[in-house]
RNA sequence: CGGGGUAUAGCUCAAUUGGUAGAGCGCUUGGUUCGGGACCAAGAGGUUCUCAGUUCAAGCCUGAGUACCCCGACCA
C-alpha cells in the first residue's frame, strides 16, 4: 500500500500571507492528516479511515439530532429510472449535466477482452441518483392517502454522484456520502417549519461540534435547488476569507407531489397534494473543518470530533528509563480510559519524541501527554495543546512553548475534560473573530473593490435590489456572488434598514451577504 | 466541452546535442540515539503512461490514444 511522502510545512509564514497558495495548502493538511486521497477512480476520493472515524463522529451529531426531531432512517435504491427522475422537469434540468447514467447489464469476453455487452441494453437507462427527490417521492405514494399518514419524516445516508468536471477532496468530488432528510406534510405552514427546524439543526452543529460559526438565509432564484420554492443555507467562512455552502433545507411546495401524483385526504374530506422538504450535508463538512482551522503544522480538530483526545508520547533513554515511563504512561493511559476518553499510548520504537510529536498534530489531536524522566521525579505529566489562541507576532518556538505545561499528576488528569471543553469553545471563539475581521458593512462599489483587491476580502453586506443579470456582472467584476439573504435573526444591527441597491442603485429593503465562494 | 500544461522509483523531481536510469525523502536491516522532525552503515525498489513510427541507438524526436493538473462553463 503506498503512502504519500510527508513534506515538512513552511510554518515561518502564516497561512493568511500566502492565500494563493491555499489550496495547496489544503491538500497538504488532508495529506498530513492522513484523511483522504485521490482514489484510481476519476474524480473520486478514497476517505481513509482518520477521515471516517471523523466522519463518524459527526454522523453521530447528526443522526441524534434528527431522531431527537421525529425524523426516521431509511434507504432507497441507488438507480433512479430516467422517466422517473424527468418527472418534476425543473429538477431534471437542474442536474442534468452531471448525471452518470447505467445503460448496460451485463459485460462478456471477446478475443480475452472483456467488453460490455451490446445485447444486454437496458430498455429504460437508470441514473445513479444524484439525490433521492423522485424515487423517495415515487415510493411515497404509496405510503400516504390520508392526512392521518401525514407527517412522513425520513432521513436517508447515502453515497450520491454528480459527474463534476472539476473535483477537490471532500469539497466536491464525483461520488460523495451525504445525509438526506425528505420529509411530507400536510401543511404549506408545517413544511415551511420543518424546513427552519433543520436549518437550525445544522446551525447547532456547525457550531457546537465543528466550531464553525454560520450564517443563516436563504438563496437567491438562481441558486435555489433544482425544483424548490426556497432554499435556505448555512454559509461557513474558511481562512482565506471564501465562503462555503455548508448544509441546505429545501422547502419544495407541492413540485414534487405534483409531478409524482401524491395526494392525500384532508381532515374536510377534500384531496390535496402533498407539501415537501428536503435537506442535506455530506461529508463536504470535513472540508469545512480543514479549512477553518487547520494550521500549518496540519489538521485542528474540535475536541468533540476527535477520533483521539489525548496521545500519550513515552520519553527516556536508558532501558530503566523505559520500563519505569512505560509503566507511568500506562497507568495514566488506564486512568484517563475511565473517565471515557480516546486515549492513544504511542510506544512506537525508533521514532524521536519529536517525530511523534508532529505526526499527531498533523492528525490533529487536541492534547499531548509527554511522559519522561522529569515527570516520575516530580510527579508532573507534561500537557501540551494542539491549539492556542494566536497571539500576534509570536513565533512558532515562542507558540510550541507556551503550549506546554508541566502540571501535578492528579491535577492534569483531572482536568482533561474541563481543557477539551474549553479548546472547543476557544475554537470557535477564533473562528467568530476572524469572520468578524473579515466582514464588512458596505454602500458603494469603491469601498467593495477595495475590500476583494487590496483587503483580502470576507463578507460583505450590501444593499441589492438586481436581477440574475446583475448578480453576473458582480460576478464578472469581482468574482463574488450573493451567499445568501440572511434570516432576519442573523442580521446585525449595523446592518438593518433600507437602502440602496450597491450596484443599480434601486431601493432596497433588506442587505444580502456577498462573498467569493467555493 | 473550449484554452494551456504535465506524465521517469512509494512521494517530490533530475537526466547536457538522441548514447549505461539518477538524487532527496520514504521503506527494510543492524548499530548508536531519544523533553520538538536524530545519525551512521548496508539494502530493496524502474514496462520512463499506452500503442505505433523515425533512428545503429528513443526517457528525450514524430503521430495517435489515455490519465491527471491549471484557467473557463458546472457545482453539496
Amino acid at each position: 500500500m503506498s503512502q504519500p511522502t510527508p513534506q515538512k510545512p513552511n510554518s515561518e509564514e502564516g497561512i493568511a500571507t500566502r492565500a494563493q497558495d491555499y489550496g495547496q495548502w489544503y491538500l497538504d493538511v488532508v495529506r498530513r492528516a492522513q484523511l483522504a486521497e485521490h482514489s484510481a477512480v476519476r474524480g473520486c476520493m478514497v476517505i481513509r479511515p482518520h477521515g471516517y472515524a471523523i466522519w463518524e463522529k459527526l454522523q453521530r451529531e447528526l443522526d441524534d439530532r434528527f431522531k431527537a426531531t421525529g425524523h426516521e432512517n431509511a434507504y432507497f435504491p441507488l438507480f433512479i429510472p430516467l422517466s422517473l427522475l424527468a418527472k418534476e422537469e425543473s429538477h431534471a434540468a437542474g442536474f442534468a449535466k452531471e448525471c452518470a447514467v447505467v445503460t448496460h447489464h451485463r459485460l462478456k469476453s471477446v478475443n480475452g477482452q472483456v467488453v460490455v455487452d451490446p445485447d444486454s441494453k437496458l430498455e429504460e437507462p437508470l441514473v445513479v441518483r444524484p439525490t433521492s427527490e423522485t424515487i423517495i417521492w415515487e415510493q411515497f405514494k404509496g405510503w400516504i392517502q390520508s392526512y392521518r399518514d401525514l407527517p412522513i419524516l425520513i432521513n436517508q445516508w447515502a453515497n450520491i454522484v454528480r459527474w463534476e468536471m472539476r473535483t477537490r477532496l471532500f469539497l466536491r468530488t464525483a461520488e460523495f456520502l451525504w445525509q438526506e432528510g425528505h420529509t411530507a406534510h400536510a401543511t404549506e405552514k408545517e413544511a415551511i417549519e420543518e424546513t427552519r427546524r433543520m436549518l437550525d439543526v445544522y446551525a447547532d452543529v456547525a457550531e457546537n461540534i465543528l466550531a464553525i460559526p454560520v450564517l443563516k438565509g436563504s438563496k437567491t432564484e438562481g441558486e435555489r435547488f433544482a425544483g424548490a420554492l426556497d432554499t435556505l443555507c448555512i454559509e461557513g467562512m474558511m481562512q482565506d476569507g471564501k465562503a462555503l455552502q455548508m448544509g441546505t433545507s429545501h422547502y419544495l411546495g407541492q413540485n414534487f407531489a405534483k409531478s409524482s401524483g401524491v395526494q392525500f385526504l384532508n381532515a374536510e374530506g377534500k384531496l390535496e397534494y402533498v407539501y415537501a422538504t428536503s435537506w442535506g450535508v455530506s461529508t463536504r463538512l470535513i472540508g469545512a473543518l480543514i479549512m477553518a482551522h487547520s494550521d500549518d503544522t496540519g489538521l485542528v480538530l474540535p475536541p468533540k470530533l476527535a477520533p483521539i483526545h489525548v496521545v500519550l508520547v513515552p520519553i527516556y533513554k536508558t532501558d530503566e528509563e523505559k520500563s519505569k515511563v512505560l509503566e507511568e504512561a500506562r497507568a495514566v493511559h488506564a486512568e484517563l480510559k475511565a473517565q471515557g476518553l480516546s486515549v492513544k499510548l504511542d510506544e512506537r520504537e525508533g521514532l524521536s519524541p519529536g517525530a511523534k510529536y508532529y505526526e499527531w498534530e498533523g492528525k490533529g489531536v487536541p492534547l499531548r501527554i509527554e511522559v519522561g524522566p522529569k515527570d516520575l521525579e516530580k510527579g508532573s505529566l507534561c500537557l501540551v495543546k494542539r491549539f492556542l489562541p494566536a497571539i500576534p507576532g509570536e513565533t512558532d518556538i515562542q507558540r510550541r512553548k507556551r503550549a506546554k505545561s508541566f502540571v501535578p499528576r492528579a491535577e492534569a488528569i483531572a482536568g482533561i475534560k474541563p481543557l477539551l471543553d474549553q479548546m472547543q469553545k476557544e475554537l470557535l471563539e477564533k473562528a467568530r473573530a476572524f469572520r468578524a475581521s473579515r466582514t464588512r458593512v458596505i454602500d458603494n462599489l469603491a469601498d467593495f473593490e477595495k475590500f476583494y483587491k487590496e483587503e483580502g476580502g470576507g463578507f460583505a453586506w450590501v444593499h441589492w435590489a438586481g436581477d440574475a443579470k446583475d448578480e453576473d456582472e458582480m460576478a464578472k467584476r469581482f468574482e463574488t456572488s450573493i451567499r445568501c439573504i440572511p434570516l432576519p435573526e442573523d442580521i446585525p444591527p449595523q446592518a438593518q434598514g433600507a437602502g440602496q441597491c450597491l450596484l443599480t442603485g434601486k431601493p432596497s429593503a433588506r442587505r444580502v451577504v456577498m462573498a467569493k465562494a467555493y
